[in-house]
DNA sequence: TTGTACGCGTTATCAA
DNA sequence: TTGATAACGCGTACAA
C-alpha cells in the first residue's frame, strides 16, 4: 500500500540499511549512493512511518499535557508558550483535559505505562508524591507548571514576591485597610500558590507596621463568582477594607462587579488590584501583578527537552519573577484626602 | 524491559493470541483460561503498547488538531468541547498551532502522509481545494469547523442569520443609523463568515426599509485594536450612527474603549452589540450573538468519527443556529425619547 | 477453543 | 562503506 523503505532501497539499488542511514544522515555515507538513495526517496515520494520509527527507537516525538481546563485565560496563554516552543523542535502535543479527580488519577496513573509521550507537562497541578515517584520510576520525564513536586522540576512564579508587590502598591498609594481574597487551595501541600501568597500579604503589611486583619482574609473559588461573593462579604463587614487584592483576575473582575453593585466607584470608593495578567485585564483596565505566561510555557518545554534528550536527572525549582501593572484600578482612597 | 504480552502469555500458560483475543474481548475464549488471562495481566500490571498495536491496526487513536491559535477565545471553546468529546471515545488529541501561512501548508502537506493521526479536526480555517483533495486522496477523515470546504464535512453557524439578529434586535431598540464593523475575509473563498454577516446586515436593514449606507461599513481586524480604530472612525464621521455590531466580542470590547475615549457612555450614547459569545462577552456585559462553540467541538469530534469508524465518505454542510443575547450594552437611542 | 508463526516498517547489529 | 537480518510488541491467519 504506502510506500515504504524497501521500496526505496529496491529503487535506488542499495539495501534497507543504507536508506535508514541516509534518512537519519548517520555514519558516513558514500556521496554518490546518498544522491542515489535521495533521488529514490523524491521520486517516490517517500517519508518514513513515525510509528514503525517509535517501535525501535521507544520515542515518539510528542509530550503530554496535563491541564485543568477551568484555568482557561491562564492555561491557554502557558499552552501557547508550549506550542510555540514544542513546535520549533519538532515536537507534538498532546492535551489531555483534567476536570476531574477522577480523570487526573486515570492520567497520572496510565500515561507513564503506555509509553505514548515521551515527557510530561503537568500545568496547574501539584502531583502528589506517589505519583511523581511512578513518573521516576518508568522514567518518564516530568515538568510541572505553576505547580510544585519535590520529585520533579517545578516552574513557579515567586508569589510571596507577588503578592508582597501587590499589597505594597496598594500601602504605597495609602490604603491602611487591605482585603484580600485569596484562592482556595486544593489538596494539603506545603507548597501551594495560596499560602505563598498570604505569606506575601502578611510580609508587606508586616513591613508596613499595619496590624494584620484576619476578617479581612478570604478564601473562595479562583473564578469570577468567587470574587464576587467574597468581595461582597468584605464591602459588608462593619468596617469595610479600602481596597482589596484578588489572587487572580478573574476573581479581582468578580470584585469589581461587587463594587458596582454597591453603588462604589472604582478606584475612587475602592482599589482593586488582580493576579496573573491575562488579557482580561487589559481590557477591564484592571491593575494586576503580571505573571510571564508564555515564558513559562516555554521555558517548561526546553525543561523538559533537555531531561529527554540529555538524560539530564537533575530536579530544579525555578521561581520566575512577577512584575506590577498599575492600570486605572488602583488609586489612593478617599480618606487619604480627609 | 517492559512487559510484554508474552510474559503474560507465559505466566497465564497460555498463547500469546490467546492473551490478544482476550484483550481484544474477540471471539470465544474459554471462561476459565479468560480469567487465568486475566489474573496474569493484574498480576503483571500489564497494558498493551498502543504503538506496537498502532503498527498492525493501523490506528493511532489520536486526532489531529490544526487552529490558529490567534482566535484565543473562540477557538479555546471550541477545542474544550473537542477534548471533551475526544475523551469520552477514549481518543487523543494533538494540537497543531498554525501562526502565519507558511505552518498551515506545512502541516496540511504532511499530515495526510505520516499516518500519525486517525483524522482531523480543522477550526478556523477553510484549506483550498488541492489541500482538501489530497486529504481525500489519503483518505483521512476530515472535519472544518468554522470554517468550509465542499470537499469535507464542514460544521459553521449560521452567519446570515445571526448577523441579521443582532442588526435587526438595533433595529428593533429605534436605531436607524447603524454601524457595522466587519471582519477581514482571508483569502478569496466564495464562502466565508465575513460575506455572509455582511448579507444578514443588509436583509435586516432592507427588511425595515432602511437605506444601506456602505460609509457605516467598515472592515478591520478581527481583535480589539481593530474594532477601536474602526469605532474611532466611525465616531469620528460626520453622521455617526448610534449603534454599532462588531463581527466579533473582541472587536466590541475595542468599540467599547472608542466609545469611552469620545466620552461617549454605552448604551445611552451608544448602543454595541457583538459576535460570538465568548466568556469575555458575559465579563463586559456585552450584547452579543451566541455562538454555539462547544457543541460545535463536540459536534465536529462526533462527526469525524463516524468518519473513521464507519467510512461514511458523505460530505455535509451543517449550519448551527446563534441566538441573540441581550445584555447591558444595547439600548434604545437618545434619538428615540425626542 | 487455542497455539504458532508471520507481518507491520523501521533501526541497530554484525559481518563482509 | 554497505547489505542481510534480528529485533521492537502486537494482531491475526492458519493449523491443530
Amino acid at each position: 500500500m504506502a510506500v515504504t523503505i524497501v521500496d526505496v532501497a529496491r529503487v535506488a539499488g542499495v539495501g534497507v540499511g543504507t536508506v535508514s542511514r541516509v534518512l537519519n544522515n548517520s555514519e558516513a555515507v558514500k556521496e554518490s549512493t546518498r544522491q542515489k538513495v535521495l533521488a529514490a526517496i523524491a521520486e517516490l515520494n517517500f517519508s518514513p512511518d513515525p510509528i514503525a520509527r517509535s517501535m525501535i527507537t521507544r520515542r515518539t516525538g510528542t509530550v503530554g499535557v496535563i491541564m485543568p481546563f477551568v484555568t482557561r485565560f491562564f492555561g491557554s496563554e502557558v499552552l501557547r508558550g508550549l506550542i510555540n516552543a514544542a513546535t520549533k523542535q519538532g515536537y507534538e502535543l498532546v492535551i489531555y483535559n483534567v476536570e476531574d479527580n477522577k480523570q487526573r488519577e486515570h492520567y497520572f496513573l496510565k500515561l507513564p505505562m503506555l509509553r505514548r509521550v515521551d515527557g510530561l507537562i503537568i500545568v496547574s497541578l501539584s502531583p502528589e508524591e506517589a505519583i511523581a515517584q511512578s513518573f521516576h520510576k518508568n522514567n518518564l520525564p516530568t515538568v510541572v507548571l505553576d505547580g510544585y513536586s519535590p520529585l520533579l522540576t517545578s516552574i513557579v512564579v515567586n508569589n510571596v514576591m507577588g503578592a508582597y508587590q501587590a499589597v505594597k502598591h496598594l500601602i504605597d498609594k495609602g490604603h491602611r485597610r487591605i482585603g484580600f481574597i485569596n484562592g482556595i487551595v486544593e489538596g494539603s501541600f506545603k507548597f501551594n500558590q495560596a499560602n505563598d501568597r498570604l505569606i506575601g500579604v502578611h510580609m508587606a503589611l508586616s513591613d508596613a507596621g499595619i496590624e494584620y486583619d484576619p476578617s479581612l482574609m478570604l478564601e473562595t473559588e479562583w473564578n469570577r463568582a468567587g470574587g464576587r461573593s467574597a468581595a461582597k462579604q468584605l464591602l459588608e463587614s462593619p468596617e469595610p477594607p479600602t481596597a482589596i487584592f484578588a489572587s487572580s483576575d478573574v476573581q479581582a473582575v468578580g470584585v469589581l462587579e461587587a463594587a458596582r453593585n454597591h453603588g462604589l466607584l472604582v478606584p475612587l470608593d475602592l482599589s482593586v488590584i488582580g493576579f496573573d495578567g491575562v488579557e482580561l485585564s487589559e481590557i477591564m483596565e484592571l491593575s494586576t501583578i503580571q505573571q510571564p505566561m508564555q515564558l513559562m510555557g516555554e521555558l517548561g518545554f526546553t525543561k523538559l527537552l533537555n531531561q529527554i534528550e540529555n538524560k539530564t536527572n537533575e530536579v530544579e525549582l525555578i521561581r520566575l519573577e512577577t512584575a506590577l501593572v498599575e492600570r486605572k484600578t488602583t488609586a489612593a482612597p478617599l480618606s487619604a484626602v480627609n
